[in-house]
DNA sequence: GCGCGCCTGAACATCCGGTGAACTCGGCAC
DNA sequence: GTGCCGAGTTCACCGGATGTTCAGGCGCGC
């Protein structure tokens, strides 16, 4: 789509070695993405929250911290943003399988081509199609959203809600009117590739009623969409 | 919650070895889905032509014909149907970058364990889910059907239907006027492979005419058709 | 007028979402 | 290090919503 001038999204890549993070980089960048690299954990997690990346690009060798650990803390800052695929190296199938687990989208195993990492950077994000939804205020109303602040206010009165709760609700209602299934949800919201069980999705649900509902047995924002999921109503 | 369910979905397993078919597809049907294995090319793709599986798990290294051609012809038979995972071997990196580029939905190294293979199935198909029809709105002047908010406004009144209800709706409405017997509204709309009994369809049919239908005994848009089965009409 | 197929009503079986509560895990204060 | 706390997850239970079955009667097409 857009050319070379306007970025696909903003990569963040992390390698301690600066060879592996040099030539991947520099991929991403001739295949039209910003790139930036990062060569440690620490780093790693703050250039995340500085720069947002959309994706990030993680070794799990780190020196200093894990790399599960990084990812962990990236995913926590801001739960739902940054996609993210990891490097492993050849048979480390059980930090694969952690990985997966803990929610990245993709994994490539070492060694890889730097070809063959773009073209699953290109799958992951073409899967997320919107590059990150916008950031503007949504306005229902009594009901006000803001993702850049991550704030709730309703009657001009702020609902404080959690990271989770946060995310599931800004999703919903930037979708008002469309029904999710709780596996959609799972994967949009929480960036699972894999979830043992929805019933998670629901408990959510609850507590997202229980501070914003009126009455919540009888919701007017979350209505239920039974045998399917839930559907955000303006 | 993923219990038991009907079927989760149809997959043809493609592989030369007859070992790895077997394993796969038994993990496979263990996790709910339909299996069925093909161990060469022109088979694979006459059976992903009789059977239009919702994916297909294939071998890159076959004899006969080449893997990525199976994939083409998969694919161009009907247009963008089955999800394709690709089974490669290691260091055969420029096929996997050009499966990716095909079009494979996602790819698996050998040596894999069955485990992490169901688990991508998994992945693959929720991440496509829709498992059909486009979601735009159908309008037909009184009667409008959105699949998207799984809403029926008829006279801009809201008619509330089942989980059922609408699926089985949304499929003819998306079909106008073509006529469908029992079995196939069952094998679209409910996805059973095998049914005890159609009678199901015609109650859920009777109770769509009494929530849309004028006058129920005189339908308008739910057709009969002697002998073979409903009809929806603009 | 006949027979098959469709409609009807209601009973029956099943599923699903809401709920409360327990449990895990990290973060934080001490 | 220890222990508390909050967020997130998991689990079992329950009641109502939903889906299925069945027998009888009616209507359609021949």
């Amino acid at each position: 789509m857009a050319g070379p001038e306007h970025s696909r999204g903003s990569i963040l890549v992390v390698d301690d070695e600066p060879t592996i993070g040099d030539v991947v980089s520099r991929y991403l960048v001739r295949a039209g993405y910003r790139a930036r690299v990062a060569g440690d954990g620490p780093s790693a997690v703050q250039a995340a929250l500085d720069q947002r990346p959309d994706l990030v690009v993680l070794d799990l060798m780190l020196p200093g911290m894990d790399g599960l650990e990084v990812m962990r803390r990236i995913r926590s800052a801001h739960s739902g943003r940054p996609a993210i695929i990891l490097l492993t190296a050849r048979g480390e199938e059980s930090d694969r399988v952690i990985g997966l687990r803990l929610g990245a989208d993709d994994y490539v195993v070492k060694p890889f081509s730097p070809a063959e990492l773009v073209a699953r950077v290109d799958a992951v994000l073409r899967r997320l199609d919107t590059t990150g939804e916008p950031d503007d205020e949504l306005d229902f109303g009594a009901l006000r959203i803001d993702p850049a602040a991550r704030r709730v206010h309703l009657d001009d009165e702020e609902v404080v809600l959690t990271a989770r709760e946060f995310d599931l609700l800004a999703f919903l209602a930037q979708h008002p009117g469309q029904a999710f299934t709780r596996s959609q949800l799972m994967d949009h919201v929480w960036r699972y590739s894999f979830y043992s069980d929805t019933s998670t999705v629901t408990v959510h649900i609850r507590r997202l009623r229980f501070k914003l509902e009126p009455d919540p047995s009888q919701p007017r924002y979350i209505e239920t969409v039974w045998g399917v999921g839930y559907r955000f109503s303006p």
